[in-house]
DNA sequence: CTCGATCCCTGGACGC
DNA sequence: TGCGTCCAGGGATCGA
């Protein structure tokens, strides 16, 4: 579940409680949604952290140089995405680790660094300043900093629909599912329009509606709908303002009608049927068959 | 360029 | 109480 403001604030939360740590060294069990895990255990003991950022959805443990970083550029930085289930935090050592704690930095003050994921969807990487840069290169716009023009030219020309647009990664860096079915609320967009077929006027709410949302959600410390905590172990609030994440069947805060889940681009999408109409040629309810063939081929599996 | 399908993974919900 | 099944979701990847 973390998005851009979940992962916003645990990053200010490492950035208050670790920059100016050292890491003394690491500890590794499951590896597998690691980059390269013996790039950490030659790089990150002795490294100094000596600060955390956001980056979309990834967080950037920056550090201090080592005798082979390249002098100019980037600096060379722990790079961690949270995936689904993914939490990191400094705990005392004497705190029990938590089941499917996968990676353990100790630091200079007695603490240790705890990266636990259970189901391993996130993604950790130790990067020199250059492979960082060229990895940066790969996002789009941040939601919070682009100007209204930017991203009016990355939205407002694709045919794809506005829904798998602002999901994309490499369109807006750090939305996610609920941020976006959020926003298309507020801006009364139909998830399933299309980007080019989305008039000026539209594009400039959605446009707000994005970054008042997350600001909003940032400043309530994300959401925690599974069970997100941030760097000190606490839940997010949002939660208990979204409009239509989560509310199927519920009534509109706005008008009352039953909020809809439907599937676009391949994610569940809640919104409001009156609030935001469906563009021309949509086809309404539609609960797709999925799991069909994933059923069938299970069922095959067994037989062998 | 855009689409859907598939895979990765685990825990929680639900049905029996 | 316990087992099986479905499902959630971000992102990579592949074929249409």
């Amino acid at each position: 579940m973390p998005e851009l403001p979940e992962v916003e604030t645990v990053a200010r939360g490492l950035q208050r409680e670790v920059v100016g740590r050292t890491i003394v060294g690491v500890t590794l069990r499951k590896t597998d949604f690691i980059d390269d895990p013996a790039e950490l255990e030659e790089h990150l003991p002795g490294r100094k952290i000596v600060a955390v950022e956001r980056y979309g959805k990834f967080m950037l443990l920056r550090l201090s140089a080592s005798d082979v970083s390249t002098a100019n550029g980037e600096q060379d930085a722990l790079m961690v995405h949270l995936g689904m289930t993914g939490m990191l935090r400094p705990q005392a050592v004497s705190e029990p680790q938590l089941k499917h704690t996968h990676v353990v930095l100790p630091l200079d003050d007695g603490r240790e660094l705890r990266y636990v994921d259970p189901r391993r969807f996130g993604r950790m990487a130790y990067l020199s300043g250059e492979a960082l840069q060229s990895e940066l290169r790969r996002h789009g716009l941040d939601p919070l900093e682009m100007r209204f023009e930017e991203f009016a030219a990355n939205t407002g020309k694709r045919r794809a629909r506005i829904k798998a647009l602002l999901l994309d990664q490499s369109v807006l860096r750090g939305v996610g599912n609920i941020y976006t079915d959020e926003s298309l609320w507020k801006a009364k967009i139909h998830p399933a329009h299309l980007g080019a077929r989305l008039k000026p006027d539209q594009l400039r709410r959605l446009y707000g509606a994005l970054q008042q949302v997350l600001q909003k959600a940032i400043a309530l410390r994300g959401s925690s709908i599974s069970d997100f905590l941030d760097a000190e172990g606490v839940p997010g609030e949002y939660q208990q303002h979204h409009r239509v994440y989560g509310r199927e069947g519920k009534a509109c805060r706005r008008c009352k009608t039953p909020i809809r889940r439907i599937v676009v681009a391949g994610r569940s999408s809640y919104f409001c049927p009156n609030c935001q109409k469906a563009p021309r040629g949509w086809k309404k309810s539609k609960r797709p068959p999925r799991f069909a063939a994933r059923r069938k081929r299970k069922a095959a599996a067994t037989k062998l």
